[in-house]
DNA sequence: CCATCTGTCTACCAACCGGTAGAGAGTGTG
DNA sequence: CACACTCTCTACCGGTTGGTAGACAGATGG
């Protein structure tokens, strides 16, 4: 059974997703489970205190990705493809988690003054120990590294952010060929990223 | 000299950049222009039609970056790299345009519901006709041209919402290695897509 | 000189915001 | 039974929101 603080993270991590911190109220959140805000306050304290567990879990879920990632396959062209492939799952929690993240990522600044450390930075961690096992890769600097991690990245997050407008544009049959070729697309990119073969074309 | 008028939509801008629609009042655009909320509602209307008028504007401006790297250069390559480049010029109204169309492709579905054709189609367009151009991508399909699109535009647009937090992260000299790694990686990533040599090696 | 238009102002509105205080209900636990 | 604890509630707070109404100043033009 789940319990009413979960429910109120899973309605929490939606809408933050959806309309971002500011665009959230706490009566909105409450709404979704059937409680008022006031006893939503109860159970968290702030809508800051809320806002924060709640990019504790997607943090937890990102580094999960990376784990399983690692567990499950040796070769760091493999790792690297799952994670990514992980993130674009499709599923709805890790589309909600990365929207939020990319919402946080925007709104840096601002809110950031109330230091709060960067719950991402272990997941990008995961990501460069991957890169630096691959032997493309293996004595390069780590600003080297945390680019073709962020090229990666970037391709997936963005087209993920993008997912409902495109679909609204184009239609969703025409959508599924995008997705698709993009999916191959990305493989193919980090197949060539990762083949050591091609280092000295790319430039280094 | 610039009319208030400019001035207010300069300021929206600017704070629709860094904290998003929801997170702006009227009264901290008019503040920031020296006059009331009351008066700048009585330049714009509304909130939403100030939006609006902001969002065309950056639109504008993104169609002008494609506009002038097709004709500065010929080559498809290159003026795929010069539209990307533009994007990640560093000028500081061109990151705010992309963080706002960030937020707008983040919040769409909520607001979207008001009929808001999608702004950035026409620069899509763009950017498809200039790949359509090349050798290597001539005979695809429209969605695999997207998915190369997307994946270009996934990496700046990621790296370019990035930039505060990771200056923050790794300290300014560090991310100024991390910028220089990328901007490198990114052009030779465009390069490889668009060497009509390698349709082979890429899988279609 | 008068009419019109533009821009800014003060004053105000209902609605909502995040957060506090405190009461009541239910559930163990001694 | 009595105490404590968890949860939810109603009632309320000061402050802010987007937006309206209407007055006033200055320029423009017939």
């Amino acid at each position: 059974m789940t319990t009413t603080r979960e429910q109120l993270l899973e309605a929490a991590l939606q809408l933050f997703a959806e309309k971002g911190f500011w665009g959230v109220s706490l009566s909105q959140v409450a709404e979704c489970c059937s409680i008022t805000k006031q006893s939503l306050l109860h159970h968290f304290g702030s809508k800051e205190k809320l806002y924060r567990e709640v990019l504790g879990r997607i943090a937890g879920q990102l580094l999960g990705v990376v784990q399983q990632a690692t567990a499950a396959v040796d070769q760091p062209e493999a790792q690297l493809v799952a994670v990514l492939e992980g993130l674009d799952s499709g599923e709805r929690e890790m589309e909600q988690g990365l929207r939020v993240i990319m919402r946080e990522l925007l709104d840096i600044g601002e809110r950031a003054a109330t230091a709060r450390s960067w719950p991402m930075m272990s997941f990008l961690d995961g990501l460069d120990s991957i890169l630096s096992g691959s032997l493309a890769w293996r004595e390069s600097s780590r600003a080297e590294r945390l680019a073709v991690v962020y090229q990666c990245l970037g391709a997936v997050n963005y087209k993920v952010m993008s997912r409902t407008t495109l679909q609204g544009m184009y239609g969703k049959t025409a959508y599924g060929a995008f997705e698709a070729a993009h999916r191959l697309q990305l493989r193919n990119t980090v197949r060539w990223l990762l083949d050591p073969v091609g280092i000295n074309a790319r430039g280094r």
